[in-house]
DNA sequence: CAGTGAGCGAGCTTCCGCTTGACTT
């Protein structure tokens, strides 16, 4: 039996830290939080503002193993993470494994490296109270913002709806950021872009150049390409100027996140799972993180992996400081465990992030790469222009050129921006040799209409980016917290389609100016983050009423007080005291006051038909209009918002459209013949059975002869569907569908090779199993 | 790839952070 006993938070770092410590230790796992807050109660006592923790039921076993191996052991060594949850995890050890926290041993470390744990096990402590209070305080509000917030939405917008500390934020940075988009007012403006030509001793290189004034007018943009017309180009100056770039620091959770979404096209929650396993097979460190900090080991692997890989001169050994606020630092940067690995076993997901990581942290470690920044001016001049103007042609064209003179880190890896526009092409534009003085042929100059381009809609990377910068949420939580706002349909991940628009051209070439005008597709974007109607309801429901809990500086400023809290300066209860104080009246206030109106409630007008007024708002189930009110004698109608449509911006006329359908046509074999709209399009209802409207047929103007041709025509193609059938396998049928006939077998569907389109009947049901075998992959 | 589609009438819903479960033979 051992002697010692440590916990630490998760298994797989059990297994790995057991193996350091030798046969007098058994090292078990907490699995996390072994107590909590109940799940379905506020469970905070109001008067005293004290918490009730309990032991859920799936953790109940865990914890009577814990205690039991407790018992028998001599020494316990709460070895939970070095942060204030991690504290509190040690303390509820503590209460629930019946120790006694003034002489049961805490010990903490930052790597999972053998030094590090046996030097830890040198240096334990006691438990921190006030760390462990801060956390308290901390689970507290959390769960009275959370519990208090709610229920008013429920009332006043939705059922099941929620808000938090943290959610609502990010519902608001999405809401706020589609409303500046639709705010903005795109400009036009021309860039001018020049092809020039050197002639040499019998050789003629091209010169790329940009004039540096943007114009604002195509007037302005013309006269200018008059002016070049009779002008001659000289370079008027040469400059060169080495720059550097360095490598960006190791991955934290958040900036893997952005980068696997950016390189591999992970989703957060996917880039999460697939690190999960890289994690449990001991291929990398832990990818809940916030620090960038890399051990002494792998530091010193990754030294000796880039000198191996890429020579001397590549590698440059570097330490990074973390500057994300709130970091609580209480683990390594994502890296692989072992550096010489430069690939691993496993899916394709699995080897791609892996090396990503490997590349991310060797680069880390990895010399500047230097970059030669050539600027050349080409200055113009114009007798003509000179002459009305009193002096020479103001505008110059910059050439730019950036040659890599030792690419350094570039090797391995860079990293990715969200802008999509400006990918690499920077760097690799080379220029010819030039000298100041040199003549410069004009070849092409254009004139092309561009647009200033506004803000862009977050993406699930993007927005974990933007709540990581204000220090809301944590590494834990990103992941749950974007699938939260869109499970809670606040936030949708969708597509927005681009809007076609024409721009100018204008080149001179020889003596002509030859104008076009092109077509673009702008604003595509696709996986992008967009408010909901409910979401912006809401959004804008809370920001009214509860300005405080959705301020983006909220979390900041009581982190401050949690600080306080964990240094001894102030005592828990009085933090969350002062804060209810003022909580407590606001939620009371909006509960109790008497309004017959939802939130997000909008009067469009009046019916024309019968002078009823209409609503836009958030029914029971989502966006709809209503058409009267719920006293009246006459009940009021609903139709629901088509996904198209905004609550915010539909008219009445739009509104109205949505009551015109369903209609029914008329009777037919004594049941009424409806026309809908769903979501698939219009379509014909009778006796519980739909056929869709084909797209020549408008919804609107129909007959009922129509309408029961198609009927007809349906169960016509019902009746030739299942074209055969077999006795050996009752689960098996060959079908005719849209796309000819086919083989289903259990749910799943088998293509049916062309050749034996014409003689499906006759298949037998061996020769189905052949094709179901060949097709299966 | 292989068909889809309505209307909803009691009781419950909800937070943020830690961490991975998964009954047998």
């Amino acid at each position: 039996m051992q002697e010692n006993l440590v916990i630490v938070e998760s298994p797989a770092k059990a297994k790995t830290i057991e193996k350091f410590l030798g046969n007098d230790f058994k090292v078990m796992s907490s699995y996390g939080h072994i107590r909590d807050l109940k799940k379905k109660e506020i469970s905070i006592d109001m008067d005293r503002l004290s918490p009730d923790y309990e032991i859920p039921e799936e953790k109940q076993k865990l914890v009577a193993d814990l205690k039991a191996k407790a018992k028998k052991a001599k020494q316990v060594w709460l070895a939970s993470d070095e942060d204030r949850e991690g504290e509190a995890i040690s303390w509820h050890l503590c209460e629930v494994l019946g120790l006694d926290e003034n002489v049961t041993n805490r010990i903490v470390f930052h790597e999972i490296t053998k030094p590090a744990i046996l030097e830890a096990i040198q240096h334990p402590r006691r438990l921190d109270m006030n760390l462990v209070n801060a956390q308290q305080a901390r689970r507290v509000l959390d769960r009275l913002v959370g519990f208090k917030l709610s229920p008013v939405l429920w009332r006043k917008v939705k059922p099941s709806l929620s808000a938090g500390r943290v959610q609502s934020v990010a519902v608001r940075l999405i809401v706020e950021r589609e409303r500046d988009i639709q705010s903005f007012q795109s400009e036009p403006y021309f860039r001018v872009h020049a092809v020039f030509t050197l002639t040499g001793n019998e050789t003629e290189t091209e010169v790329k150049a940009e004039l540096d004034t943007r114009f604002k007018t195509h007037e302005e943009a013309l006269a200018f390409l008059e002016i070049c017309k009779n002008s001659s180009f000289e370079v008027s100056s040469v400059s060169k100027k080495p720059l550097k770039r360095v490598p960006a620091p190791p991955f934290t959770t958040s900036t893997l996140q952005q980068e696997a979404a950016r390189k591999l096209g992970f989703s957060v929650s996917q880039t999460m799972m697939v690190a999960q396993r890289l994690y449990e097979n001991g291929l990398i460190t832990y990818m809940r993180t916030d620090s960038v900090n890399l051990s002494k080991l792998c530091l010193a692997t990754s030294k000796e992996q880039v000198i191996n890989l890429y020579g001397k001169e590549y590698s440059q050994v570097r330490n990074f400081h973390t500057k994300t606020k709130g970091a609580q630092e209480a683990h390594e940067a994502i890296r692989p465990t072992d550096m010489s690995a430069m690939s691993i076993n496993g899916s394709s997901q699995e080897k791609r992030l892996y090396e990503l990581i490997w590349k991310r942290t060797a680069a880390s470690q990895m010399a500047d790469a230097k970059i030669e920044k050539t600027t050349v001016e080409i200055s113009l001049s114009n007798p003509s222009a000179t002459s009305t103007k009193g002096g020479a042609v103001k505008h110059l064209f910059i050439a730019n050129g950036e040659v890599i003179t030792f690419d350094g880190f570039l090797k391995v890896y860079r990293e990715s921006t969200d802008d999509e526009e400006n990918g690499m092409e920077e760097f690799s534009h080379i220029l010819p040799d030039l000298k100041q003085g040199d003549v410069l042929q004009r070849k092409e100059i254009s004139a092309i209409e561009r647009f200033s381009s506004g803000p862009i809609r977050y993406t699930e990377a993007s927005l974990v980016h933007k709540l990581e910068e204000l220090g809301i949420g944590r590494p834990s939580t990103y992941a749950p917290t974007i699938s939260t706002i869109q499970q809670r349909e606040y936030v949708q991940k969708g597509d927005k389609k681009g809007e076609e628009r024409s721009f100018s051209i204008d080149t001179l070439k020889g003596d002509k100016v030859v104008s076009k005008c092109k077509k673009e597709i702008v604003g595509n974007e696709k996986g992008k983050l967009l408010p909901t109607d409910i979401g912006i309801v809401v959004n804008d429901f809370l920001m009214q009423n509860f300005p405080n809990i959705l301020d983006y500086h909220f979390t900041a400023n009581i982190e401050e007080e949690f600080d306080s809290i964990a240094a001894g300066k102030s005592e828990w209860n009085n933090v969350i005291r002062g804060f209810y104080k003022h909580f407590e009246p606001e939620v009371e206030n909006v509960i109790n006051a008497r309004s017959e109106h939802k939130a997000g409630e909008r009067q469009l007008g009046v019916d024309p038909k019968t002078g009823r007024p209409v609503y836009a708002k958030i029914g029971r189930f989502g966006p709809v209009i209503q058409i009267g009110d719920a006293d009246d004698n006459q009940k009021p109608e609903f139709a629901q918002i088509p996904s198209d449509k905004s609550m915010e911006t539909i008219t009445l006329d739009e509104a109205m459209e949505l009551f015109k359908l369903p209609r029914t046509v008329g009777l037919y074999e004594g049941t009424p013949v409806v026309i809908g709209k769903g979501k698939f399009g219009p379509y014909v209802m009778h006796d519980h059975k739909y056929v869709s409207l084909p797209k020549t047929e408008d919804p609107m103007s129909v007959t009922l002869e129509t309408a029961i041709s198609l009927i007809t025509e349906k169960r016509q193609q019902d009746k030739e569907r299942h074209l055969k059938a077999f006795d050996e396998n009752p689960k098996m049928e060959i079908l005719n569908g849209r796309y000819g006939p086919y083989i289903v077998c259990d749910g799943k569907n088998y293509r049916i090779p062309k050749a034996l389109h014409s003689k499906v009947k006759e298949l037998t049901y061996q020769e189905c199993l052949e094709i179901m075998e060949k097709t299966k992959k």
